[in-house]
DNA sequence: ACTGATAATCTCAACGTTGAGATAACAGCA
DNA sequence: TGCTGTTATCTCAACGTTGAGATTATCAGT
């Protein structure tokens, strides 16, 4: 069988058959951003569906995988999302008029703020990270255990190989 | 060795133990979605220093590789980049103003138009594609050719069972 | 204590995308 | 020839992110 990204590569071969031999990095690269489009929007519908955004769902289980009961600072969470600080900061806002978060002040260190959830936000994420897992393993086909795991252990190498090793 | 993903579940195995059984699809779906962020700024990068933005290199190798001499309708393009009818007439106009690629009247059907590389822009793209094959080469690491091959295949897989397997 | 460097968060203007609506042209059929 | 539905592109206001700068607090060295 064969995919956008082989019909893309057919193309080229087409087109510039001068690179036959430089063009196999994008049948790795292609496919990852080509899935990772189509994952993000399928999670987008799943979300909605629990009147969340996406970036809600993302700030939600970050803090409550952490199971610090004094929550995570700013800083903390735009590394865990990859984002930038203005986007940290519209998304607290936002969180906080909903009643999913709540800023509390750092007793230690008095730049820094701690996002808290509240009762709610606890009570959304504990009841929708269930179903998004359920809602995750019905989008995936159903391979074989070792065809997961040996997808899994190339996507790890190259996880590791770009050194995205930890979530500091 | 451990990535980024494995220290996601940890953090989940430790807070919701009744998840165990469920957590496997954020093993795959997890690493994908940090991977493809990771590549999107390198790429970044690397478009940058050719004074290109990632999407208009996109733009141009579609077109390119297209090989269609007049060019693809807006159409065709905002489905190769899955963005929508706005960002497409937006990027255009952009690239029209650089000299990148012009637009041409359809003479078929007249609803639509032609988007089609300049002599600058077809430059641009043959210069710059080859050395991004290079970069992309050098971004990723080097592993036996069979870990490759399940790599790509699993990746395949999962592109075929969620419907991508052309470019329409 | 004081000073300069560093760190954390917030502010805000610039930018790009979304997505619904507008416009214009085609296609099929009475 | 008109009517209806469909298709292609463009318009534009709303929205979210970026990233530099402002603000405030901490830390290390004197």
């Amino acid at each position: 069988m064969a995919d956008a990204v082989d019909a893309v590569i057919a193309l080229w071969r087409h087109e510039r058959p001068d690179l036959e031999d430089k063009l196999w990095p994008a049948e790795v690269i292609g496919r990852v951003q080509r899935l990772s489009r189509i994952l993000d929007r399928k999670l987008k519908e799943f979300n909605a569906r629990h009147d969340l955004e996406s970036w809600e769902f993302d700030v939600l289980t970050t803090l409550r995988r952490s199971g610090e009961a004094d929550g995570l600072t700013p800083g903390a969470l735009l590394k865990a999302a990859m984002v930038t600080s203005g986007a940290i900061t519209n998304r607290i806002d936002r969180m906080e008029a909903k009643g999913l978060v709540e800023r509390v002040r750092d007793s230690d260190d008095r730049r820094s703020i701690k996002i808290r959830l509240t009762g709610k936000g606890r009570e959304v994420v504990d009841e929708v990270f269930e179903l998004h897992l359920e809602n995750e393993a019905r989008l995936l086909p159903e391979l074989k255990p070792a065809q997961w795991a040996e997808l899994i252990g190339g996507l790890r190498l190259l996880l590791e190989h770009f050194g995205d090793t930890s979530l500091e």
